[in-house]
DNA sequence: CACCGGTTCCGCTGAAGGCGCAATCCGAGG
DNA sequence: CCTCGGATTGCGCCTTCAGCGGAACCGGTG
């Protein structure tokens, strides 16, 4: 598990708009889009082996944003989402379905069900249907 | 195909953020994250069988509201996003693997060749074959 | 024609995105 | 031990936009 797993209980802190009252709200267990992007774009990050400058710089942002980016304490454009994934040399498919894989992963665990079937076939089955 | 495909062309009317200038910006006809997401959103709906305002009300948002995040209108926050994937009764990790599956189909059908070199089974790959 | 339900348009207000400055953290070197 | 520099985080601010509600639009029906 990354050292660095952004903690949704810390985003609020800048009164982060709730989910509408009346809503289902997420799952139990289940992170935000947020939390769970800042977390794969972290991964990948660090994968490279590369810093916040130098990605921030290549994406055309400022670092102390994408940490915050990273930190699921900001969310986002779609711009900028799609800004980061080419600095990290990946594209936005691959990237959300990292994101999904990562939430469903944490998913399994938490129901610590072994399903031979990990997200990434179901995913790949599902293109073939 | 969905008959009300959000079209990108239609969002930078309401003055979007641009990629910041020197990012690598999204990978040619790869839409943004907020398109397919409201895509995704509005195929879900229609499934059910629902009108925006039965789905709105069990998100606790207004109709017109979904109907911009459908239309790829307006970026959702990551709340929003939970509340409506929970009105649709699915999870924020299937709603996202959808987006993902939507972009990466997207991408095939535009390469016209299934090279499915990606983080996905070869295996699915080749049942799809 | 009118009416209705569903969807889109549009302007508004409060909140947040994205930034820059500064503080903090941390590992390396003397 | 202290100092330093790079990396990361904290925070306030301004511009931009999210989310809303009223109204307009549109297609179907009587």
């Amino acid at each position: 598990m990354a050292e660095t797993s952004p903690n949704p209980v810390t985003a609020p802190e800048q009164h982060r708009p709730t989910a509408p009252s009346t809503a289902p709200g997420p799952a139990p267990s289940e992170p935000l889009w947020r939390d769970a992007l800042g977390e794969q774009l972290r991964s990948a990050r660090r994968d490279r082996g590369e810093t916040l400058s130098e990605t921030a710089d290549r994406a055309g942002i400022s670092p102390q944003y994408l940490s915050e980016i990273e930190r699921g304490v900001k969310e986002p454009s779609s711009e900028m989402i799609a800004a980061v994934a080419g600095a990290l040399e990946t594209t936005l498919g691959d990237l959300v379905l990292q994101v999904a894989e990562r939430i469903l992963l944490d998913r399994s665990a938490i129901d610590r069900a072994g399903t031979g079937n990990g997200p990434v076939c179901r995913a790949a089955y599902a293109l073939a249907a």
